[in-house]
DNA sequence: CGTCCTATTTGTCCAGGACAAAACGTCAAG
DNA sequence: CTTGACGTTTTGTCCTGGACAAATAGGACG
């Protein structure tokens, strides 16, 4: 057999699905059932990787594991693309031109996107910048990943060049000490930067003090980080794939641990489906950034 | 018992250390021994985290995890600082620039930081900035935490202030049709951006045309990529913390993979321990980037 | 149509065993 | 004193097969 093949932790890494629930999956549906190495060892082979990748993909869209592993080959394909391409992104005005950098990235044109996306700054100016376009073009990209319109590396361009252009606009806002001193990043398995960048956009603009730590924190860190920095704010942010079990505990876990001075808010996709929690703010929207930010100076302005 | 707990999975997320290493470790040198909560999960105390993580720290510099793990409390602290703090640095004529710019770290002056990288780029030019500043102060962050004097958050901090310089600094350079289409980004489980940055300033002063895809490109998205942006180079960045027993594999699947016509850059303090493999280029210092380029150029002009 | 309850699905954890690759130490030769 | 070959120990990863709780679907009932 002359096709290239991957060991399990390879599997685990190309597919995102961990080790046990790869040798689960093969115990009770019969799927993927590898190849052995001359150890003994699991060993698939790149069809049954990608397949495995379309099956992540449409369990993310909500599918079930065990009817997708069930399923033969061509019933997978014909699920790919859930999504009316049209009516979910009706509600914008300006679709038209939402689509037409989408198409730019799609065309793997990086510097048609960029100068597309600063002349949007320029016209519009950070903040709507970030709440029209940023924002739902961010979404876009999401659901065109699930729908399987979008690579992985289509989607990791789109990010890389719209980070640049935010954290080129954040450079321009003059410097000064502000408050509240709001602490941004995610927790361990959270990646996505794109959020926070424009939770710091916004808080800038506002005048709060931003400081900007990355993403996937350490807890204990975290807590180091707050009490180092002086922070009034940690804000966190989880997208849609953070594993949904972890958010609850990870926070609850979280607001133990800092001084009750300390305020939590914590946004992103992820927070939609997660249930509401004492003395954490879930903040499911950019546009209740600047309330939240009021309260906090109502609060403190005493 | 009123101290917070985790289970084994958050303590895989806080230390690095997979499940099946903590399981090991457990049932071979007696320590940590968790408690078990009511469903006979492990659960481990704040103390025994804390205590994972030095060890894991003192393992990265070198320390065997059996020794370790034998000793009591007070001898591991009394290993932490290893490195004499004055003699690896001296080798460079402004070592106390750079470690002014630490110190500026260290008090969490975002602010005064951000001005220092600034004056020193506006000084030298970018291409003098990258070899004399960022390359010595990210090794010297990656010391600073190796031996305990940087924290997990520090180092966030300097690699989030230092990525917004240098993408400012690459956001300035004209665009442009260039040669060759370089497609830069890292292997699963190696996130670190700033070795990508480096390059990437480099080679576009030297006139290469930069794809940057980010981090973390599974192997078969990076294939697709390579074909999609017709890209003549992929180059690759391994650190020091990547899985060395990776690197030999993915590589040599990755050169299977490609067309032989694609030529394969590997770099980062990762590669120094790697063994050479057919069909990719190591480039162990940013200062082999130029002649690598020539290479393929004179290769090329025919 | 919404709410409660039950059955099924599904992911994560556990124990304990096996083994190969890496690291170490030893010894001999240059 | 350094270098290289070789046996031993250390160490991480993989394996099997079992258990269970949380999430979800499906159905009954108000």
């Amino acid at each position: 057999m002359n096709t290239p093949c991957f060991n399990i932790a390879a599997v685990e890494r190309e597919t995102g699905l961990s080790k046990d629930v790869l040798r689960m999956w093969e115990r009770r549906y019969g799927f993927p059932v590898p190849e052995r190495d001359g150890h003994g060892e699991r060993s698939y082979s790149i069809a049954q990787v990608e397949r495995l990748r379309l099956v992540k993909r449409l369990m993310d869209q909500g599918h079930r594991p065990g009817k997708l592993l069930a399923m033969p080959e061509e019933e997978l394909l014909a699920l790919a693309p859930r999504r009316p391409s049209s009516e979910g992104s009706a509600a914008f005005p300006d679709t038209s031109d939402l689509e037409e950098a989408l198409a730019l990235i799609k065309r793997h044109d990086s510097q048609g996107f960029l100068q597309a996306m600063q002349q949007r700054l320029a016209r519009d100016g950070l903040m709507h910048f970030v709440q029209d376009t940023v924002a739902p073009l961010t979404r876009r990209v999401g659901d065109a990943w699930e729908d399987g319109d979008f690579a992985v590396f289509e989607e990791h361009l789109y990010t890389e060049l719209t980070k640049r252009v935010l954290r080129q606009a954040l450079a321009a806002l003059p410097p000064g000490r502000r408050t509240p001193r709001v602490l941004l990043t995610s927790l361990p398995d959270e990646p996505h930067m794109l959020g926070l960048l424009m939770v710091e956009a916004l808080l800038s603009l506002e005048g709060a003090e931003c400081i900007p730590l990355g993403t996937e924190m350490p807890l204990l860190d975290l807590v180091r980080a707050c009490e180092a920095h002086r922070a009034d704010v940690v804000a966190l942010s989880f997208s849609s794939v953070f594993p949904l079990r972890q958010i609850g505990e990870a926070l609850r876990q979280l607001r133990q641990a800092l001084p009750a001075g300390v305020v939590i808010w914590a946004g992103g996709a992820g927070m939609l489906r997660a249930q509401p929690l004492e003395g954490v703010q879930t903040l499911t929207d950019l546009a209740m950034l600047p309330s939240a930010l009021n309260d906090w100076r109502l609060a403190h302005s005493a």
